[in-house]
DNA sequence: CGCCGAGTTGAACTGAATCAAGAAACGTGG
DNA sequence: CCACGTTTCTTGATTCAGTTCAACTCGGCG
């Protein structure tokens, strides 16, 4: 189990036996079944996870809207970076939509890390740079596309979310309501 | 002038003043006129600049639309984080909407500094960070509000953009097209 | 068996895009 | 400092994509 994270790790970073050690000493195991909430909206996010097995999704509340953020899978790493680096309470909500096992440490563990072992503060650059990727991605995705458009390149890039998650939620990430997605879909089968 | 680069340094990381220095030692100034564009969709920005005077605007063109990205100030940091990160063409183009003065550096310094100077590691992971926090205000921004609400926030959270930028980018930025923003801020007026 | 949530479909509605025309502001050169 | 052309902004009429609301189907599950 604990092996899936240091190979996760080695993704990013080269580190030695002792590293790595340290590195499974601040990690917690955490289980959460389907629907479970992992974060709620006011909690302060002091830790980030590794997700071994499952499937989270956070989301935001506007208006009694349902707005999700973005999905994250097995073999991801996940924190609410807004909370996790400001120390302020969080805007998102974080809930398993599958049963998850995952592997958590406390920021503060890992800032003793940080000074401990050099590697990781690279392993945290890369993680952070990696995160400003995503997120580019997304940007580009809400700014550039039409509905259509997003859903396409849904299909093509992350097909795990289109197979995995339900049409409601695909809908909120996309900026959309169920019904219009529900629509697109039909009328691309009619196309084919 | 390279001295308002160390203290946007100190921000971020407590350098000594061999540490400063090796970093002054990559920088290049570089100015811009307004309207000159500092990247091309299609080159590769193998660099990151400190604006030390000035406006930057990035932007992406879809279907001859041009999609306003993000703005930068002076004191702030701009790469495209991207190309910078992958080394693959930018698929942005970055354009002066004022006078600049930038100092930049090329990652290949930048690499340099952080085998050098642990310290750089460190401001590098912090860079990103603040980056991430960023790109998340946008995206909720895209995600959960209306084409009003945007601008609303806009207004409170970054009045700098409201005051130097033209409309047609501001439209841009905020994902709707100028006419749809001047009716907002008519509508807007007659509530006053 | 009946309930419930998820997804589809239809009709009416709404906010934004589009297209077009005119006004205001800006910059450049005489 | 004015005159000109260009760009930016505003305004109006029309169109259209997406939302809303509601009804109905389907499949899983107690």
């Amino acid at each position: 189990m604990k092996t899936s994270v240091i190979n996760a790790l080695k993704n990013f970073v080269q580190v030695n036996e002792e590293e790595a050690y340290a590195f499974l000493d601040i990690l917690k195991e955490k289980k959460l079944k389907r629907k479970e909430q992992l974060i709620r909206e006011g909690d302060i996010c002091d830790f980030a996870v590794f997700i071994y097995s499952g499937c989270l999704r956070y989301y935001y509340i506007q208006n009694g809207e349902d707005c999700t953020g973005q999905f994250f899978f097995e073999n991801g790493w996940y924190s609410d970076y807004e909370s996790f680096l400001s120390g302020k309470p969080s805007i998102q909500n974080i809930e398993a939509l599958e049963d998850c096992i995952l592997y958590s440490f406390t920021r503060k563990d890992l800032e003793s890390l940080y000074k401990k072992f050099p590697v990781y503060e690279r392993f945290g650059r890369l993680m952070a740079e990696r995160a400003v990727l995503g997120l580019m991605k997304k940007n580009e995705m809400l700014l550039i596309y039409t509905h259509e458009e997003r859903y396409l390149q849904l299909i093509t890039e992350r097909p795990k979310v289109v197979e995995r998650v339900s049409l409601k939620y695909i809908a909120s990430y996309l900026g959309m309501k169920p019904e219009s997605l529900s629509r697109i879909r039909t009328r691309l089968l009619n196309k084919l």
